[in-house]
DNA sequence: CTGAAAGCGCTTACAG
DNA sequence: CTGAAAGCGCTTACAG
């Protein structure tokens, strides 16, 4: 029961291995009678095309490389069950690389793509060099960023809309009458924790109420949590908080619950993402929404017109995000969805 | 700036290609003035060898195939990523398959798994049928289950020890003198979830305070949340319940609150996994833990004995399990930890 | 439509 | 230690 190769089918169908490779090769040609004759011989031994012979004299394997910084952000899981079905969908599959979001990190994972012949690759929360970037663009593998930016646009990259929805955030802590607002931030690292900091600083000072504090949560639960209790614990606490994700907003509530506060009541808090968590009756959270799928299905529909097309030039694209309002908020008149 | 290969860098370097090809084949013999002169050629080049060519020929392609069912459950991605790092350090990377879990879906898996050449099958909250298993085994390509057991143990399975654990929750919750102890049960479809079951129910009837109520919560939210809202609203209510898991407990606690009861207090609920989420403050959830770890670990280890001798016997592994106390259930006397 | 043959980029006996 | 050569399982011009 070892291997079975196209060569046995070809000999038990009595036929040419080549037409046999024909008969599994999409648009290729066989006539009715050979296509039959294979099918059968195929189906008793068992018989599969290998993917990876296939792969080396085609040069496209049919596999797309995912890297990634850390799953622990509820938001990943999901984009990444999604990324997995609709690439399944299209014949492709994701080969997982796991990094610290360090440059060395992403270097030396770089090169073991590259070293699997990876059609394309996707990295999600990762930020890249751009030399590196260089590097995997002319070696011919298209690049897309998923939900992070770059400075330079030398790469495909799709995120939400980034500084209008901390724009979203600022007015709808504005109209809730809020006069003390602070931000707790996403990590300054990333394209996403920069785009949601400045949107939202810039219409609290176009309204002419600067944030009273803007911190870097780095996107961790123990930092955001111990930045909130800071902030309450000073003279004149905030009475509204924008969080750079909604993972860091739940450390938030948390924290605000400890300390004997009603969040919605006492304090406001508005998060960024909208993971299925945050819909739970325990957390309640109001926030800016990324659309997920539509974001991967972007990213998805990017990479495969860059793999057809090589040449093409890369495209930031920008999904309009949307604000969810839930009890963690006050409520302006009016803005009840 | 294309590819480059074992040839062009053996020109450069002025030896043959096989000693290019031996030279980043571990454990081939070639002397330092060789390794030297191909390794500066290699660099200079940027020459990596390709892992599709070497894996045709050897027939090892260090790719792990990863079937998974959904991502919802935070146990699985936290798994995952751990799974993907264990297996970077050891040469090996992940494919990764979602499917739904029925046996139509497991089996076209199944299929392009073994057309992509996988060295090795690692299910993960996914059942199999005993024939589909057969021909991965029959192939020479081993199959280990992660967190889902197997009745004929044809297969290796690594799991936490299930009945114990759900031994360990009745224990806890009599001891806390509950009187009226109900069950939401994982998905019966499921080993995990019929052993917590078997476990509970064996110790509940030891004591002679069999379950009030054993129902199935499927191991979805909604499911879980209507079973909790059912048994709180008939005549006779439970004082306790032990959930199948930490994701469909979560659903309970907020059902429970949400119709003003104080988990702990009112009612007490024991969830079984210990995800992260279950230490944050808003759920606070007694649990048994699944060592994740140390599950991931083992399920490597068994999956690398198989790849390096396919004849040894397949292994079920049962990783003990720990009470974790938190605050969503009464704690007895003596038991804090 | 179909078969014989070259070639994808490697590893690995086989001689030397 | 080293090179020439066969071969892994396919796809794809090239003739017919």
């Amino acid at each position: 029961m070892e291997k079975v190769t196209s060569l046995q089918v070809a000999k038990r169908a009595g036929v040419s291995q080549s037409a046999v490779s024909r008969v599994f090769t999409p648009g290729a040609s066989a006539s009715a009678k050979t296509v039959e004759k294979v099918k059968k011989a195929a189906a008793e031994l068992g018989y599969r095309p290998n993917v990876l012979a296939r792969a080396m004299v085609s040069g496209k394997s049919r596999i797309i490389g995912l890297v990634l910084a850390y799953l622990d952000n509820q938001f990943y899981p999901v984009a990444v069950e999604r990324l997995s079905n609709v690439l399944q969908d299209r014949g492709y599959h994701i080969l997982v690389f796991t990094t610290p979001n360090s440059t060395d990190g992403v270097d030396k994972v770089m090169h073991d793509l590259m070293s699997y012949q990876v059609d394309g690759i996707i990295l999600a929360s990762v930020s890249i060099s751009s030399d590196l970037a260089d590097r995997a663009t002319s070696a011919g593998i298209p690049v897309v960023l998923f939900n992070r930016g770059q400075d330079d646009a030398t790469l495909s990259a799709v995120t939400s809309a980034n500084r209008a929805g901390g724009r979203l955030a600022a007015e709808f802590l504005l109209a809730g009458g809020h006069r003390r607002i602070a931000h707790i931030a996403g990590w300054q690292g990333s394209s996403t924790g920069r785009d949601r900091q400045a949107g939202f600083c810039d219409a609290l000072a176009d309204a002419g109420q600067p944030a009273i504090s803007v911190v870097d949560g780095m996107y961790k639960r123990e930092v955001a949590m111990a930045c909130a209790n800071d902030l309450m614990s000073t003279d004149a606490p905030p009475d509204a908080i924008f969080v750079g994700n909604d993972h860091m907003a739940f450390a938030v509530l948390d924290a605000l619950r400890a300390a004997g506060m009603v969040p919605g009541k006492d304090v406001s808090v508005v998060g960024y993402d909208d993971v299925p968590l945050a819909s739970w009756e325990a957390y309640d959270l109001t926030t800016i929404r990324q659309p997920v799928n539509r974001m991967v299905d972007t990213t998805v529909e990017t990479m495969l017109a860059q793999i057809d097309n090589p040449q093409a030039t890369p495209r930031q694209i920008e999904i309009e995000g949307e604000l969810i309002i839930r009890s963690s908020a006050r409520i302006p008149d009016g803005w009840t969805q």
